[in-house]
DNA sequence: GCTTGTTGTTTTGAAAGCGAAATAATAGAC
DNA sequence: GTCTATTATTTCGCTTTCAAAACAACAAGC
């Protein structure tokens, strides 16, 4: 990895950043990796001690010569904080300088919230967390498309007047620190960028399956956006004969997301099919009784899961074929179910690999839960943060 | 666009790309392009003059100030040779300094040709096109994967024993200049990037429609490669109802590669339909019958084109869902026929695009030609080139 | 004509970062 | 224990690049 930063701040954080993908490292490690002076690296990092950015750790090894002396982020120097909020929940986590998880926090969100209503839930979880601490940075990860340049969230359809929305200027009426915002999907592969599965891979695609689909396309180190903010709408991607989006085809989100899966799973329960489950009739299946059964080995469920799965292997092997990305991350709550979901992706998307495809991208489960998009959001603000000179 | 080069020589290119991408700027929108300061462009730019790469041009102007003395590309530094075969053709072209072409050759490549043979005619197309003059780098754009690296073209399976072919270790026998491989679809796109349609676009997709159809990515301004330089294979996308593969079901390339249209216009001319072309039984269509045909009005030809057209427009529409990329080429014989071609196209994506996308990709056809990809091989050599100091 | 405003280029001193050499701290050999 | 090999860090002089100021070349207004 590379970077050549413009100015000496530039410099400093980017070291800092280095430091956060992989901590116990030496000065000459560092400078190494960074492709610069040992003496420039050795410069800066005394400044950051001396500022309480960093501290020196032990100095141990059994090899020859003089012992590194391994740099760790100082967890004192700060805290940041995360909000991530999606169709039904919204969660905030508040870490230390050093990306430990200090405090975290759900609230729900129901169908009469507005706009205003949902802001005011935002700022009173990034108030519950962050404490009395001093902060540092705040990330905002919101579902629907955002401009991240502005701060404004566009759209978001299942939240009322969720449009043009100025979420950083709102937020900054209240909190006086650099405040980022991002869609949650991104916020989800920089999470798994940054202290996830992802660590130290720079080309991954990260497939967020919640109520809806989306997927965060990460690019030498970096998200892409796209067009007006565009990329990773894969949700939209019809399915079927012609995918020309004619009546009676579906897009891969009417398919796959937690929201047609549980409403498959009650609509193939009420046609009478076996299943463990209790049900009311009308009623999508509850994901809360949807993944013990999944686990338990229920019938119906696992059919529904496996069909979901495998149309998104289709997708996911269709964009092997576009980008052949090292690696595909599976985020929502799905994701804990592990190979149960992940098999027949994999399955397809190896079946769908040109025969001199040496071997199709490895495809994991993200293992950071809940808190995914909430963390990613943290993280940007991490990521992002740059010492005072 | 930003570059941080590391040492001396690499600014010194990147200055020249720079020219090469918008020629007749001043040294002081040079750096204000490339984030440098005026007076370390003026430094270099000196030099680069002296050494007679570069040389200042007219200066004029209307606004008020001093005018700025324009600086442009000096045609006699050397030249640069780009090849480009495919399955039946070769092409070869030299460029001089400011990528003007000085040459250019086909040659026919026959079912009988094997590797070797095929290197041979690469060895005399650029020793044809060459000259006497003075030789500064040579690109070479093959069909297939390929090791750029290393190298070494991987496989194709139109010509026999191609695999593993040690190209440029070959042809540095015969040419002791810096010598360049690259996949041809990714060639294309450079030429878009550094001379077509996509001159100043970072992130755009280049779609080449030719015996196989594959796509170069190019993002932020960079090709991307993906692992194991794998990506772009949407030639390899299954389409249809289930999209798995299953028997019966067509990969794009099966449906709208030239190839492909070729045959369809045969089986159905075979079957009766109506159509001015004359043709053989059992045999495909030929290319140089069919443009001309589609131009006339041919109601079979434009059939057949639509159909592909609207396959092709349904896999770029899942592209810029994916992507959002700012423009898609179409590269190709089929290119030409412009909007006959292309408008089937426009609409599917835009109808697959969603609703608050303020607008679809620009999709334009390559005006390139059939030296396009030639041009791209040598724009690798061009793009590579750096001073000797 | 002369002055003023504007923009492009060059000069000049300072800063950032490099590379080589010096120094430091350890393990293992003797 | 001392010496040597090895690796980490720091010192120091030098190159690259910057930023600000000086200088140059023009248009427009007087």
């Amino acid at each position: 990895m590379k970077m050549k930063p413009k100015v000496a701040a530039a410099l400093e954080s980017s070291l800092i950043q280095h430091l956060r993908l992989r901590e116990g490292v030496s000065r000459v490690e560092l400078a190494r990796a960074m492709d610069v002076a040992p003496s420039t690296v050795g410069l800066y990092v005394d400044r950051l001690i001396r500022n309480g950015l960093l501290r020196e750790g032990t100095k141990a090894r059994g090899q020859a010569g003089r012992p590194p002396i391994t740099l760790e982020l100082n967890p004192e120097a700060g805290h940041f904080v995360g909000v991530d909020f999606e169709a039904r929940q919204l969660s905030a986590v508040a870490v230390d300088f050093s990306q430990q998880i200090l405090e975290r926090r759900q609230t729900s969100i129901r169908a009469s919230d507005t706009a205003d209503s949902v802001i005011d839930k935002i700022n009173d979880a990034i108030t519950a967390v962050a404490g009395r601490r001093s902060l540092l940075g705040i990330g905002v990860a919101v579902p629907g498309s955002v401009d991240d340049k502005r701060g404004v969230a566009l759209h978001y359809q299942f939240i009322r007047n969720w449009r043009n929305v100025p979420l950083v200027r709102r937020l900054r009426e209240r909190f006086n620190v650099p405040i980022y915002l991002e869609n949650n999907i991104r916020s989800m592969a920089l999470a798994e960028r940054w202290f996830g599965q992802c660590m130290g891979v720079d080309d991954f695609v990260c497939v967020g399956i919640r109520s809806g689909i989306g997927a965060g396309v990460v690019i030498k180190g970096e998200l892409y956006r796209g067009k007006n903010n565009l990329a990773g709408e894969i949700g939209g991607w019809y399915r079927g004969c012609d995918g020309d989006g004619a009546e009676g085809f579906a897009t891969l989100e009417q398919q796959a997301s937690v929201r047609a899966i549980l409403a498959q799973i009650a609509e193939a329960a009420a046609a009478g099919d076996e299943t463990t489950l209790k049900l009311r009739a009308g009623q999508p299946a509850a994901l809360e009784d949807v993944l013990p059964a999944a686990r338990a080995g229920d019938p119906l469920v696992l059919r529904v899961l496996r069909r979901a799965a495998t149309s998104l292997g289709q997708v996911i092997g269709q964009m092997n074929l576009l980008l052949s990305p090292e690696q595909i991350v599976i985020a929502g709550p799905l994701a804990e179910l592990g190979s149960a979901f992940l098999d027949p992706m994999r399955e397809v998307v190896a079946r769908l690999a040109p025969p001199l495809h040496a071997e199709p991208p490895r495809i994991v489960a993200s293992q950071l839960g809940d808190y995914g998009g909430a963390l990613g959001a943290a993280a940007i603000a991490v990521h992002q943060f740059m010492p005072a000179r």
